[in-house]
DNA sequence: AATGAATGAGCGTTCATTCAT
DNA sequence: GATGAATGAACGCTCATTCAT
């Protein structure tokens, strides 16, 4: 995210009108995907011209790698403060399970971009690979899987393979919430039981004791 | 699947050009995504002329539906089998990630076609929705969840909501796999490792005691 | 019309399908037109497999000059008998608008396409125009502009520009018919009103003296 | 047809374009048929891109529609002042009669495309119906019939069946034109004469007294 | 002779992008 | 900077014709 108390007044307004455009966009990708989503209903949608979106990006597929790109940003920076901010790997999993669902719940259109564009291989852009965001994934990977070798080093959890646990986590984590979106069953009230219990299961299993 | 055997010679042989050009088409499908593929493109791949697609199906489209019912068959059959084949919940999780994984492993272009289909809103045939095989979805789902509730009520695991564990466990499943898809690691020897890690976080919890 | 006595069983059997084929694209044509009209359907209705089609015609196009070619011919009959057989103009007139509204109650289709073809220029076979039938149509344009000019000469009618009645006459009596067939109402009933009133208004004017 | 002055310059340059391209396709549509003219040639021959023409209409067929609309609004217009304008029922034959032969002189294109439409049963669009356009036939017959009945009344013309007089007097003069515009013969000097001869019969009939 | 699966040129239509105003 | 008309490459699909059986 830029910061916007360092720009002119010129940019300032050229940036919100960048966010106006990516809102509009966001929004029609979200229920219509990137390829049935013509510029003419983002124009629409976004109370501008055909033209004048071009003067803020280059093309359609800027517009989706913006998105995407902001969306990255702004995932990074709650996974960064969660991992900041607790003391332990299982406070953090309380604390970023939630955040995350809060999120997510706040901003359906991005999680179903983002899924969409994690899975949709092919889909979207023609030439936008994963890759062009390896970076930024790797960074946001590595975060996670250090708390987690964290957490093993203090034995708060068991020695389990790391590597694992950070793709069992994070591909269950948004998969569930993205089904509920898809369901529209991610109301708030019932956002508590879900987070309690994939917390309940991956801390402590399914099985009788 | 329709029995080959009952099949007249021609029967046969059309039954086979249709695999084979929806196999085709699975791998182009997977590769570059529905809208992405071209009918000459399938044509090529399938060495038929474009009109001899169009004796076989009706449209692209339907081309898409048709592997993603094929897909939706095979899956439930391994289910099914799976349900009945095993004397408990455990046995069966035991079982049936195993037989998923293995599919897939054989299977990559239909998981990833699936997943995609599940996930990617609006991308696809634009009027297909996942609606168009809530049928066989609910029947697929019902057979699950009605073996988690028969393993809570035997008291093999704990006093849980059958349905969240329904979208725990799919919902984690198959973005699993697809992610090692994904990311090419979803290589044979490496599989045992994968399926003991999921089997042991879900039925232990990652938890020190 | 060929003669079919002379023919041997298997050029008349040869014959028989040709017609068949001929009868099943007439009514189609008439029903759809030229261009709507698929081989398959041709064939489907014929009850023959496509290829057989092309056995008996070298196209789809000369099934259409066929048909053209079969009905410019028993008009051209018709028109040859009604001429050689009646003793004067007026009486020829009689006869023969009678004799045409008789035939093509009888031939619907074969009028269809013979009014459409006439009219709809380009329509049909890209390449096929009038002209393709110039030299039939000219001989039952002369046929019929001699027994006006006889009619004039024996002072029946009034010295009026013979060619001039050809147009008025032909370009009268088959679309008024057509029209009839468009609206449904050429039923046997109606048909002598109809007749008598157009003799009688070319006979004698509408004013009143 | 619009009135050119209420318009913005916007509007009217925009009316404008459409018109151009009707023109080429009317002149396309009449020479090809409406089957046969690619909307490529139409965009050659106004001197566009093929997108722009669907920045004016919404397909083909629209296109068609939009000439045959304007053709009769032209023709309903043309007998409405005719019918109003004339005193007698003797005098709007007069007038009507040269009024159309003028019209269609300088719109051969129309007239071709009139009657193909009127004839070409299944040629053209496919899906397009004589009915579409019953409601303003509908207007146009009665009017004619309306004037007939009066003359009938006033014991202009004899008492004869006025729907039946419609059929034969549109019925004749549509195709009598139509025949000298396929002949290449409608040209101005001539006019005259197919003007007196046509008004000459019905009016007098062809019986020597 | 009869068949119908295979073929591919050809068409209508879409839509991201450009550019003159 | 804002606009939207103009553009044409690209695609899905049709169907007359061929040809191996």
């Amino acid at each position: 995210m830029e910061d916007t108390n360092t720009l002119t007044r010129k940019d300032r307004e050229k940036l919100q009108r960048k966010q106006e455009i990516m809102k509009a966009a966001a929004l029609l990708f979200s229920q219509k995907g990137f390829n049935h989503t013509t510029l003419e209903e983002i124009a629409v949608k976004a109370e501008f011209g055909i033209g004048t979106i071009y003067n803020y990006f280059q093309s359609k597929e800027e517009i989706f790698k913006s998105i995407i790109d902001n969306t990255f940003d702004r995932s990074y920076e709650i996974l960064s403060q969660c991992v900041n901010d607790t003391p332990s790997l299982v406070e953090f999993f309380k604390v970023y399970t939630r955040k995350v669902f809060e999120f997510y719940a706040d901003n359906k259109e991005e999680l179903i971009i983002l899924v969409s564009f994690y899975t949709a291989i092919g889909e979207g852009p023609s030439n936008l690979r994963r890759d062009a965001f390896s970076a930024k994934d790797c960074k946001l990977d590595e975060l996670l899987k250090q708390k987690i070798k964290e957490g093993i080093k203090n034995k708060e959890i068991r020695k389990i393979n790391p590597e694992y646990l950070y793709i069992f986590y994070h591909g269950l984590l948004f998969p569930y919430i993205a089904n509920l979106v898809y369901l529209g069953k991610l109301n708030k009230p019932e956002i508590n039981q879900h987070i309690n219990f994939i917390l309940d299961v991956i801390f402590n299993g399914i099985l009788v004791r």
